[in-house]
DNA sequence: CGCGCCCGAATTGCATGCAATTTTACCCGA
DNA sequence: TCGGGTAAAATTGCATGCAATTCGGGCGCG
């Protein structure tokens, strides 16, 4: 999924980017309506780049569109967004995976040191710097395998989750036990252990899921 | 990647799944220019569902755009192409995976069926239907993950690398041995050996990749 | 009170037009 | 012949306008 990313983008790459962040950081919640002429107006351009930038998005999955219906910023059933976690967790493993074949013992090195400069943050509960770090941190990974598809579209479905994982870290001693599985994963990767850092990342990023059913579980109630 | 399918698609729609086809099917070879004005002329329509479907195309990875300078259909350095093929091989081993964990009664008897549906083809050295079936085959193994998500990405990257792939059935004894491969597959799914599965899909898919390469190799000569 | 229907407003889909940038062709001089 | 520079042509980016479909509200009827 080549992203476009150009240091002179059009109209419709920086409105996507736009409606992008508002989805992300919530501003924009899923099942939102995104009128066309609305958004154009907000942003001061016409109907056109806003059209595209919008399928771009659809694409994407950020947002659903249906023919002469318009677009909505994409609601998901409970099993879906299970589907969504599951593929994220099978990503993550297979990057984890790959990463223990390839990377390269600077690579190593540096994820060994970022780790290390989480259990800081970690026991300090510093939740917004760790949530930083934490993106950092997997996207290392990511990187780490050595293959652009596989690490962009784990980026994607990271980004795709967003919306419905929002303030997983304030749970109780999550950072703590983050830091820990993150811990196994790092071992793993390091001693090249490829099945080791699948297993070590699935195990991750399922209780990532957990800790997220449970924030879900308590606000419906 | 949600696709967008609908009974009443857009022109935009009926554009990116035009330009596809001529995409996979060979008459728009990668690194072919899309011109707007050509396609719209081409299609009977104006230019502005032309960049829409190009945009959605440009997402899928079919095609690279850079503002201002107008789209051409992918065309990859051999470093790419290769990591397409490790990612596909990567996607597939997951829904073999998970399709060992997961794929119902029913759909074990007929991923086997269509299995052996096959072998008689690969006998008689059918290339098209067993080309069209093992699409299917393959096909049922993403659908047997129960996986929206990867099942989709899983076939995007078929797709993405069928441009680079062309006339492998053609190579001596690749029928009977893909069958062959097959059938370590089928097994492992259908006798629930998730890492079975995953390890005999990798290999199959390798050795697809195996063939591309003498096939690129013999062509580049 | 509930249900279907119709009409107006709102919204999407697409064509057209224009400005800006890129590409191409050509000319000139070395 | 080759390289550089300029101007015309081609192409992309975006705005605007119009037709078609969908959505919403009010009305009448049962």
């Amino acid at each position: 999924m080549a992203m476009r990313t150009d240091t002179n983008p059009t109209l419709a790459d920086k409105l996507a980017a736009a409606i992008a962040d508002g989805i992300l950081n919530g501003r924009l919640p899923p099942g939102e309506r995104l009128d066309e002429v609305g958004l154009a107006e907000q942003h001061g351009v016409s109907r056109t780049p806003v059209r595209e930038a919008l399928r771009q998005l659809a694409m994407s999955g950020l947002i659903d569109m249906r023919p002469r219906k318009g677009a909505i910023v994409s609601k998901a059933t409970p099993e879906e967004i299970e589907s969504l976690f599951v593929a994220m967790a099978e990503m993550e493993a297979t990057c984890a995976r790959l990463a223990a074949m390839s990377m390269t013992p600077i690579e190593r090195r540096r994820l060994q040191a970022r780790h290390e400069s989480m259990v800081a943050l970690a026991k300090t509960g510093e939740t917004e710097a760790y949530s930083d770090a934490n993106v950092a941190f997997h996207s290392a990974i990511y990187a780490g395998a050595h293959n652009a598809p596989l690490a962009e579209y784990a980026m994607s479905l990271r980004r795709r989750v967003g919306p419905f994982r929002r303030a997983q870290f304030r749970m109780d001693g999550r950072l703590l036990r983050s830091n820990q599985e993150h811990d196994a994963v790092v071992r793993a990767i390091l001693s090249g252990d490829a099945a080791g850092a699948h297993a070590a990342m699935i195990h991750h990023v399922s209780l990532v899921e957990d800790a997220f059913e449970a924030f879900a579980a308590i606000n419906a109630a």
